[in-house]
RNA sequence: UGCCUGAUAGUAUAAUGGUAGUACGACGGUUUUUGGUACCGUUUGUCUAGGUUCGAAUCCUGGUCGGGCAACCA
């Protein structure tokens, strides 16, 4: 454990709570997702934080479902929202629903009514944005704002059983109308919506707001530190006043930047889109910024653990570059992935003195990362390979350590080979290339004594395997289609996703496990896609391997 | 032109009045049966103008720039 790794600002005010014997140095965090929507890389550093913070402070973190708009919400999301925060390696201390507390919200609603602090509003939706000001001019009040408590009470009571339509009243704090923080001006605290619910169902028809409904769950669950966004800054004052007139928990609302990334979109409203208008498969395409869809890319809990502790936690507006991302799972991968060999462009290679129909197992360990190689595996050699086209130049320059004619290469754990010539065809492209070996060049007991700058991998022909390779790139064009002047999705990449349909892989992969990393050698980093099958192997492309070789 | 926030290398993040450091990136080198990895090195920074102080990234004042706020969304 290293933990030498300066704290963050919320750390720090942890450390000082508990310094100071608040809440007898009890930390408890919760993370709060709308089932509204797919988990993505965002919410995977507000869980990072979060259940972080708890581990880290000998403390709890609740998994608390923020369930207060029916219309947008499904099981659905429920269901995969656990299951990504499972793979990623966290347990939650109990699962939660704001809407388990309806009964205790309505029941602080009408304490506030009774105090005189809330009333019902009969204005249209317009009219309040209306008499709520603006930025710079002070709201004004209607002639509801002075119903008495008693006729409140009975209209709060009736629109919970259902008396009025959608949009009729709403419940309104009686707070200050000339508040600069404009969430401060009789914020609603409830609205009528007869809609069913993913678990009330049918019980209610009156749904509690955002603000209305957070802090009271943040109390009720008596959480010490409630952790969200930048944008939730504003909403703290409002945060704080119900629970000091409710004299309840004294949950404590902090804020931190959220994560952007760069060449993607974060937002599940512009992710929703992209999926239904078909410009991804699903969710969990690959491309996509959300856990399933970096899981099925090939992602590691562990490299999105170290990720979220890399990007760090701050108050500063930040972009981070996906090569971050990259970096983290080309480390993590780097040390368990098992290495083979595919060749995804390919171009034949004749053994021209090499024994046509001979063949011969040559071993190669999975891993030269690990100790011993983490075992190892037999390829087969015949004097017929596939070699990546671009292993050969007609007119190599003069840094090219690969194959050209006159030139030599090492075979990847086989042997070293001369290139002599190659055959093109009626267009002018080349077909075959024509090469003799160096027997005493053999991978593990090389006598030759001749030394070769490069190694290239291959696949025997009579041997090789076949699947469909899918590379990935970034999904869109520019740093941040978000910000840009025309809609976000006229900046899509539509290079993103290129299919190989053949590509030749070593015959061990007949063996290939779902989930696992592996490195096709000096390619990248590939996993299996969730729909290939035995007999038709798809593999996603992770990420590519860095390239240091400079192309002219 | 109101209120709230924030500003440290290209990108992030530390330094909590006392040597501006770390990571990623980029560049160069060593090693290498992956142009990968590993290792070594180089590069670039306190938004600005004043003030307080022996000493300021840090405290104060003014300015500049970025982000947020006027949903019956969260």
């Amino acid at each position: 454990m290293s933990e030498e790794r300066s704290l963050n600002f919320i750390e720090e005010i942890v450390e000082e709570d508990i310094r100071n014997g608040k809440h007898a140095g009890r930390v408890l965090t919760r993370f709060p997702p709308e089932p509204n929507g797919y988990l993505h890389i965002g919410h995977a550093k507000s869980i990072c934080l979060n259940f972080g913070l708890a581990h880290r402070y000998n403390g709890q973190t609740n998994l608390r479902f923020d369930d207060t708009n029916p219309t947008k919400e499904e099981t659905e999301y429920v269901d995969s929202i656990k299951a990504d925060i499972k793979w990623l390696g966290f347990e939650w201390a109990n699962e939660l629903y704001a809407s388990d507390y309806f009964d205790i919200i309505y029941a602080f609603a009408l304490t506030l009514i009774r105090e005189g602090l809330a009333y019902v509003d009969d204005s249209t939706p317009e009219e309040i944005a209306i008499q709520k000001g603006t930025p710079t001019e002070p709201g004004t009040g209607n002639q509801y704002r002075n119903r008495s408590i008693e006729e409140n009470v009975r209209l709060f009571e009736e629109m919970k059983d259902g008396k009025y339509p959608d949009g009729a009243k709403v419940l309104r704090a009686k707070l200050d109308l000339a508040s600069p923080n404009m969430h401060m001006r009789d914020p609603i605290m409830y609205r009528i919506k007869h809609a069913h619910h993913h678990r009330t169902g049918d019980k209610w028809c009156i749904y509690p707001m955002y603000d209305f409904a957070h802090g009271q769950s943040d109390a009720i669950e008596e959480i010490t530190h409630s952790i969200c966004t930048l944008e939730f800054i504003p909403h703290r004052a409002l945060y704080d006043w119900f629970i000091e007139q409710l004299e309840i928990f004294p949950s404590k609302q902090y804020e931190f930047a959220r994560l952007n990334l760069n060449y993607t979109v974060m937002s599940k409203r512009k992710l929703l889109q992209l999926v239904e208008e078909g410009h991804v498969e699903d969710w969990d395409d690959p491309r996509m910024p959300t856990i399933s869809g970096l899981r099925r890319r090939g992602y590691t809990p562990a490299s999105i653990r170290e990720f979220c502790e890399r990007i760090g936690v701050a108050k500063r507006e930040n972009m981070i570059d996906v090569s971050l991302l990259e970096f983290c799972i080309r480390e993590d991968l780097n040390k368990t992935a098992w290495r083979r060999m595919a060749v995804l462009d390919p171009i034949k290679m004749v053994i021209t003195d090499y024994p046509e129909g001979q063949t011969e197992a040559l071993y190669s360990e999975n891993n030269p990362e690990a100790e011993g190689g983490d075992g190892g595996r037999d390829l087969h050699f015949s004097n017929e390979l596939w070699i990546e086209r671009e292993d050969f130049m007609e007119e190599p320059p003069k840094k090219f350590f690969r194959l050209g004619v006159g030139l030599m290469v090492r075979l990847k754990s086989a042997y070293i080979v001369k290139c002599h010539n190659f055959v093109k065809d009626a267009n002018g492209n080349v077909t075959e290339i024509h090469c003799t070996h160096i027997p005493e060049s053999k991978s593990g007991n090389d006598t030759s004594g001749i030394h070769v700058k490069g190694t290239i991998h291959w696949v025997s022909v009579p041997h090789a395997k076949t699947a469909e390779v899918r590379l990935y790139d970034r999904l869109f064009q520019v740093e941040d289609p978000s910000n840009e002047d025309n809609d976000f999705k006229e900046y899509l990449n539509p290079n993103s996703l290129h299919i190989i349909p053949k590509a030749y892989i070593e015959s061990d992969f007949a063996n290939a496990e779902t989930g696992k990393g592996y490195q096709f050698m000096r390619k990248g980093y590939f996993t299996l896609d969730k729909h290939s099958t035995p007999d038709h192997l798809i593999f996603n492309r992770t990420v590519t391997l860095k390239d240091g070789w400079v192309k002219k």
